[in-house]
DNA sequence: AATATTAGCTAATTATGTTAGCTTTTAGGC
DNA sequence: GCCTAAAAGCTAACATAATTAGCTAATATT
């Protein structure tokens, strides 16, 4: 039964470094091998984060804490939320809740009283410290297929494929909800159902981080 | 002021190839540029599945019906479930919305009734393929900047890493909660307060794919 | 001084899941 | 042939992680 003509669906992707024998099945594969290491990625995140009493998120609003912290002068709700791609609020909550724990301290900043200064207690730090032996032994079994090469490597890929990405997400929303204008378009038949914002305004509401 | 004694958490990794000068420093880059990927590896996604209508994680059970469809003989919920790691009641709630929208079918499975067969229709196909071109143009930019060896070699490394994740997964698990065996203990008494089950008992719920 | 902007907060809501427990079907032991 | 156990999927209730809207206070602009 069934007229399976096996391969209804033209190609997802055309660059030929993506394609094999005219297919892009490793393509595909990639994609959906992306998304299940990330998830595997998130739950290693959440065990770390376990160890210490904190959801996932938490420890990586707490962490990032740190991080930033080390690099800039102070850091802000709206710095965090920005390097995370969250949205203001839930930074705010998250942030009370590691303050009411007493591994973030929230003091008015000095220089302009509108901001708030986050840092990670005495406290905090002890947690962290008292994480990382654990830490390392997980990650060096997760981590432990790389060579040196293949580290160093992978670290440029990521980098070039958030840039990327970034772009994609940008091409995405112009595809999607074009400016109106630029109205040569000599597309007969396709006139009929021309910009219109379709079934779905494609909100493309970027979220967790 | 403060003691910033500038490095007051040891470690996170220990193995020499992911490590640069004795610092982790590079690694927890790389911790943090997959998040950020993924972060925008989703949102992408979010925008395919909105050019049909769909949300994520709908266009993803979707989509994963095809490819499991070409692989195996019928699609069940609790296959899918397992595949998409994600609980089986709710592969039920989207497939059930994706069948109301005329893109999934579901029918009783001839060789063993409790299982349902789950079909992309024509319907579905026909969106799948609209959403094609579109979906081309955006991972084109997206995986533009992969070569032909970076390709194969991320297609290579995300499979270890993903059989390295599950492993590190099980190590975690196992020094949040260990066994309490090991039986040479002959503590009497302590049988009272014995395993108690900790602070947190780590449940590292896996969540979504 | 009046107005606009920015930072952060609270409240309400939405999206994305999960666990518990039920029904139906199949499989196994007797 | 039964009776029990296990498996598949469903419904319902709930949990978590996040958003948007709109408020207040501090700062910047005129």
């Amino acid at each position: 039964m069934a007229d399976t003509s096996k391969a209804p669906v033209p190609l997802t992707v055309s660059r030929p470094e993506l394609l094999e024998d005219g297919s892009d099945r490793s393509f595909r594969q990639l994609v959906h091998a992306l998304f299940g290491f990330l998830s595997r990625h998130e739950a290693v995140r959440a065990g770390h984060a376990a160890r210490i009493g904190l959801a996932g998120i938490e420890y990586s609003v707490l962490i990032s804490i740190g991080h930033l912290e080390a690099e800039e002068r102070s850091v802000s709700v709206n710095r965090l939320a920005t390097h995370l791609h969250l949205s203001g609020p839930f930074i705010t909550t998250v942030t009370n809740k590691l303050e009411r724990l007493g591994l973030v301290s929230k003091e008015p900043d000095a220089e302009d009283r509108r901001r708030v200064k986050l840092r990670i207690t005495a406290e905090g730090w002890r947690r962290l410290s008292e994480l990382a032996p654990v830490q390392r032994q997980v990650n060096d079994v997760q981590f432990g297929p790389l060579s040196t090469d293949e580290f160093r490597l992978l670290n440029d890929i990521m980098a070039r494929l958030i840039d990327s990405s970034e772009r994609a997400l940008k091409l995405q929303a112009f595809l999607a909800d074009p400016p109106e204008a630029a109205p040569p378009a000599p597309l007969p038949a396709a006139a009929a159902g021309k910009a219109k914002d379709k079934d779905k305004p494609p909100r493309l509401s970027r979220r967790p981080a």
